[in-house]
DNA sequence: CTTAAAACATGAGTAATCCTCATATTTGCA
DNA sequence: TGCAAATATGAGGATTACTCATGTTTTAAG
């Protein structure tokens, strides 16, 4: 990043909407970054370019956002409101080993599938690692997920160490992370693969020794 | 970045030194970049600072390194370099499935030390996958370390099929970059947990079912 | 040694981009 | 109706990656 100075800070929106009319307006700028990102990614996206897209002026855009940054983080932020609520639903009903491995196997799938389709979510999470606010957005998510994990395994090994569950699940969750953004960034076949290897691999951690 | 039009290209050397001076230059140049990095990252690392502070002009600077990244990508090549012939080494002489767990734990813990220690190889690696070039630098050097595997677990089990072991070492090993990563992102205690536990289960993957 | 070419060095200037802010307009409400 | 708060605007400030015309040093052939 240009022109500012390595700001550090988390990014939130500056102003909330609170009208009807801004709150429209605040979609519209969130569309057009989106379809930019899809388009070039999120380091090309300028912002003058999403006021344009949007139709507002690019003062309009930092009155809700306070730098580039931020649009993105709100972009991100909603995919893991989504994706936590799908997640949440297909672990909750399961009770034994093999309903966990068909639910992770699915989640597993849907997973591969949004990153393959998704050039949005393709391109945020890829560039999570070089921003703080993404970064901590994507642990804070990974945790939250792995809670949904953990709370299966201690429904099925009620004797194990609780704390060796909660690093089994957070490291199985965050490995799934990095296998699909390896995935995608190879061959289809190869990335097949590798998915497929890492459902064996995280499914026998999961169901224990 | 700003100020370039998101250029794609693979980061070179636009001239190489060729005179003894100028080589020596180009080491002051890399030695202020891995400083500036060290203090403040490579996303704060201005171009005019490691001018400075190397005791160059600006337009040395770009004699030798065509952008900004390509700083970064000459320190992240000597890294792999470095680490690859560490890796070589200790996996060169594994004859057996003891001998492979002794030097699969070694070269995590070294690794890992590394990444603890080395501010300019967390940042570097950190940053990875925002970059183009750097994220095709990290997968070659990926696979290349997976080569190592390969060789040692095809001799431990020389009836396996030989495109699952390729799959399976790739895998472990990126799960092993990835792992890093987050450990060093969360507390010490946790970070050390999530090292142990990616060793157990790696190894769990690599000796067999 | 001379000399021409190649390599190297310089830094003021260019261009691109993020973001601010003074000013104008619209909305909600007493 | 009128006023305060919210919203809208876009020219311009500020920063920074990178260029290029010009000058200097090294190399090596004659």
């Amino acid at each position: 990043m240009e022109g500012t100075p390595a700001n550090e800070q988390i990014a939130s929106p500056r102003r909330a909407p609170s009208q009807q009319r801004s709150r429209e307006r605040v979609e519209r700028m969130l569309a057009a970054a989106s379809a930019l990102i899809a388009e070039q990614g999120s380091d090309a996206m300028r912002m003058g370019e999403v006021a344009e897209r949007a139709g507002v002026s690019i003062g309009s855009l930092y009155q809700f956002f306070p730098d580039k940054r931020a649009i993105v983080w709100a972009l991100a932020e909603r995919y893991t409101v989504e994706s936590q609520a799908c997640i949440s639903a297909t672990l909750a009903g399961v009770s034994d080993a093999e309903g966990l491995a068909q639910a992770f196997s699915e989640l597993v799938d849907i997973y591969y599938g949004l990153f393959l389709a998704e050039p949005v979510m393709r391109d945020i999470w890829s560039g999570t690692q070089a921003d703080k606010a993404l970064r901590e957005l994507e642990l804070a998510d990974s945790r939250a997920n792995a809670e949904f994990l953990i709370a299966v395994l201690k429904r099925l090994r009620p004797d194990a160490d609780p704390v060796a569950l909660d690093t089994t699940a957070f490291l199985v969750w965050q490995m799934g992370e990095a296998a699909m953004r390896l995935a995608i960034s190879v061959e289809r076949q190869e990335g097949d693969r590798l998915v497929a290897a890492y459902k064996r691999m995280a499914l026998r951690e999961l169901l224990g020794k």
